[in-house]
DNA sequence: CGGCCACTTGAGCTATTTCAATGATCGTGG
DNA sequence: CCACGATCATTGAAATAGCTCAAGTGGCCG
């Protein structure tokens, strides 16, 4: 399996480099792809949890519904992301998850994991990091929610997605596609689908953002920063060598 | 080191049975116990993370300072939680940790994680599902945030907390002390401090919380799921043995 | 006893929602 | 290639949940 094709080994090589070995075990995570239509449901709440997917083209979405009969998107998935880790400790999925457009999926079980963290250390301590990123998406949309203004918030949220494709894209425009309704982005940010719209016409009229149809283009990325109160610290800054000098043979590089 | 003595041990214990060698590899996470004062500051965003620490006793929070001046809390530690998981990956602290009383934390080196890892494929996936343990409370608080009304926000917050001091704590009253004043639960789900009190009043006026300075009485817990729509399955319901068959040599009990 | 802090209560204000109607865009099948 | 229906986006007007500001209450500690 050539490097190009393979999102996994790529989305991990951005933690460390890889011996052959390590990548050889990798691959093995991607066995089995399967073209998804848009809209398709890769499994629901109450499903038996026992395996992940790595999504490898196509973006996907996790999302919970309510009683009242909302819905909120918890996760948007890029090429590239590993769908279902949070439910590696639980017998059942928690949340529903969806296509968002066409794409291809590899499924591989959770035993898989563990063989994974039996047979290397360093992957093991790549896919805690991997884990604890998602988190701080998280939370960094968590914080969002409770505190920012509908402008913030959208702000935000296009910021992250922008550096987010840029992150394994590597195209240098500041351009790019959302494959979002404005309905789907009303369900990830907690608005509705009505003021989703005018905010993006607040926000155009400042000239923080222009919108083609699902074209965004960011004129300016330091001012919708500063609008979305946006600090990359949890996406880029941040990784690290995990491993102590004594740990050489396992040594994850800074670069 | 008693079993009695150990939150860790005790908290460990909930997701598998621990062999004595286990508790022993276990318990090194929790040497050098200290004391903290209400108040006190464990760590501040920026500041170096390469250090996890265990709640020994008494509540602790983190929190994010907003530009507005605004702050959210963004998890709430009891004993038996560790802090910190979410930075095992970053080189930096990403929020801040205080706390809520006086208590008793252990520290210890993200490299006694490492051998964790290396030491007991068991403890590793124990670890990895504490870490989904929490990740599916933060989501849980997303989906209440992003859309939930007020008296739902605190109902399901109360109810939370409630069952979650009841898994360590075993005891089986209808009552717990809440040493959160109403400014930190206004922190915590995205409100102002004066509509805390007022949500506080309108859940008493239907009997779904009493409320006695900082002690609080469920009258009728299914009641109050109802109203916060509180679903117990992130917290208890679903852990799950995490070995197949051919591992059973590590295999989890179910209990 | 006095002062401080956390909580309560009231009144007006604002951001966002809801409801409803209109307009644009896309995919489909003729 | 066009026409149609369906979905998606826009705009306006009225309703509302929660916020802010401000003043009052009550308990607690020195």
């Amino acid at each position: 399996m050539s490097q190009e094709e393979s999102c996994i080994i790529r989305h991990f090589s951005h933690y460390c480099v890889l011996t052959d070995e390590e990548k050889k075990l990798l691959s093995s995570l991607e066995r089995s792809p399967t073209k998804c239509k848009a809209g398709q449901t890769l499994w629901e709440e109450g499903d038996e949890a026992n395996e992940f997917c790595t999504l490898r083209s196509g973006w996907a979405y996790s999302y919970r519904h309510l009683e009242n009969g909302n819905r909120q998107i918890l996760e948007v998935y890029l090429p590239g992301d590993i769908i279902g880790l949070r439910e590696f400790a639980f017998s059942k999925r928690m949340d529903n998850v969806k296509m968002i457009e066409d794409g291809v999926v590899c499924h591989f079980p959770h035993q898989h994991m563990l063989d994974l963290f039996r047979d290397s250390l360093k992957l093991t301590s790549v896919m805690f990091a991997i884990s604890s990123r998602q988190q701080a998406l998280l939370t960094e949309r968590l914080v969002t929610l409770a505190r920012r203004s509908a402008r913030q918030k959208l702000a935000h949220f296009l910021h992250e997605t922008f550096l987010r494709l840029r992150q394994t894209n590597a195209d240098d425009t500041s351009e790019f596609r959302l494959p979002l309704s404005q309905e789907q982005l009303a369900d990830i940010l907690g608005l509705s689908p009505v003021h989703i719209s005018r905010t993006f016409t607040s926000l155009g009229e400042d000239n923080l953002i222009h919108r083609e149809r699902h074209q965004i283009v960011i004129p300016d990325l330091d001012a919708l920063a500063c609008e979305g109160e946006f600090s990359d610290c949890y996406l880029t800054d941040s990784m690290r060598p995990l491993f102590s000098p004594y740990n050489q043979d396992v040594a994850i590089c800074e670069d």
